[in-house]
DNA sequence: CGCTTTTGACCGGCGC
DNA sequence: GCGCCGGTCAAAAGCG
């Protein structure tokens, strides 16, 4: 089984070996900032109170991504402008090959949320490969690196139908339901990170401070690599989802789902590691997080210029603190956004934080998905 | 011992 | 109604 084309494994040769094919891709634009990724599918969400609380994917360690690979100096200033929320409707797989290309891989990266509600113009066409942009806590990236894309039944190249179809919360099998339907949905593109970066057996999984426990791969139809799913091992109970597989257009690309919310606090710490092959409970996480209880994407307030960045803005304010529930003045739009919230801060967690600074201070090489330590 | 991953089987939604 | 396919379960094995 070991070689089935639908193994990790190969994801990762693959990823080392091809070239991005078609990688959709949306230029950032500073007027399209707006996080909105509330939808009627979200409605049932109501309010919880772990909602807001940001899951630490790729934050801290895209954080010290994007410092490390992007070391561009200019380009202050953007980094909110480096987020952009849109309806994967008006995702075109035109034109973008040649932008994604060029770059670095970590150029790539997109975060869909998923709502198509709001209709949103097309974003203005790709650079072939913008400078980085920096933060103002100094974390780099390219401009055209992050995506957010706000679409419940959204579309990217890559991802699956299944990622676009409305699904319900539900208890499991016991419920009899097997898909949830009109469950939001937030799609996150990243670049894979490389085979170094992979488990034991080759598979490539970004770890953040969620504990995740993987209940199944399949092969998806159509598409060369297979389809982890995980839930979070974190609380029994907790419904929080995530699908991660490669981009079939490009498998430097990795695309991960998150299906449903987290009901409960950040762990404190991860569970215990017994059995696992994880890439890394590495120094970098495990330290960050045994000596710190609270989700590391503390990311630094420094910026409010953009006022288009509610949800953002808002969302920061809950920096230093262990978990935040949605706060009350958020506007409307609040609530029904808290589901995918911290999903949000991810794209966040891309421009600046505190791990970033720590390793900077280390003048240590920055290695996101622990690939190199 | 408790956790993980792996993997085949099962189940239900959906399209035809 | 049937078959395909995606999502989940659960047993087995491995790891710390």
């Amino acid at each position: 089984m070991e070689n089935y084309q639908g193994d990790l494994n190969d994801i990762v040769r693959a990823s080392a070996s091809q070239q991005s094919d078609v990688v959709p891709w949306q230029q950032f634009s500073p007027d399209r900032l707006s996080f909105s990724s509330s939808t009627a599918a979200m409605e049932d969400h109501g309010v919880n109170p772990f909602s807001a609380m940001r899951d630490p994917l790729l934050l801290h360690e895209l954080n010290g991504l994007s410092s490390s690979y992007f070391s561009s100096p200019n380009s202050a200033n953007n980094h909110h402008h480096m987020i952009n929320t849109q309806d994967t409707s008006s995702f075109s797989t035109g034109g973008l090959d040649d932008m994604t290309s060029h770059c670095n891989i970590f150029s790539r990266i997109q975060i869909s949320h998923g709502h198509s509600s709001s209709p949103r113009p097309l974003p203005p066409p790709p650079l072939p490969c913008d400078p980085p942009v920096m933060d103002t806590a100094g974390a780099v990236l390219p401009s055209n690196m992050l995506n957010v894309n706000t679409s419940k039944g959204c579309l990217i190249d890559n991802i699956t139908a299944t990622a676009s179809v409305p699904v319900q919360i539900s208890s499991q099998r016991n419920l009899g339901i097997k898909r949830r339907k009109n469950q939001a949905k937030k799609v996150v593109c990243i670049p894979a990170p490389a085979a170094a970066n992979s488990r034991s057996s080759g598979e490539v999984v970004p770890s953040d401070l969620w504990a995740w426990r993987k209940y199944g791969q399949k092969p998806i139809k159509g598409s060369p690599y297979p389809r982890g799913y995980y839930r979070c091992s974190s609380s029994k109970g907790c419904p929080a989802r995530k699908q991660v597989e490669r981009s079939r257009t490009d498998p430097n690309m990795l695309v991960i789902t998150y299906t449903s919310e987290h009901n409960h606090p950040w762990p404190t710490h991860r569970n215990a590691l017994a059995g696992s092959t994880r890439s890394q409970p590495s120094k970098t996480n495990a330290g960050t997080n045994s000596s710190n209880s609270q989700p590391q994407n503390t990311v630094k307030e420094s910026n409010n210029n953009d006022t288009k960045s509610t949800s953002v803005k808002e969302e920061m304010k809950t920096e230093g603190q262990t978990y935040m529930p949605a706060l009350p003045e958020i506007e409307s739009q609040q609530q029904t956004e808290d589901f995918f919230a911290d999903l949000d801060e991810l794209e966040l967690g891309f421009f600046g934080g505190d791990i970033k600074d720590e390793r900077q201070s280390q003048n240590k090489p920055i290695d996101p998905f622990g690939l190199f330590e």
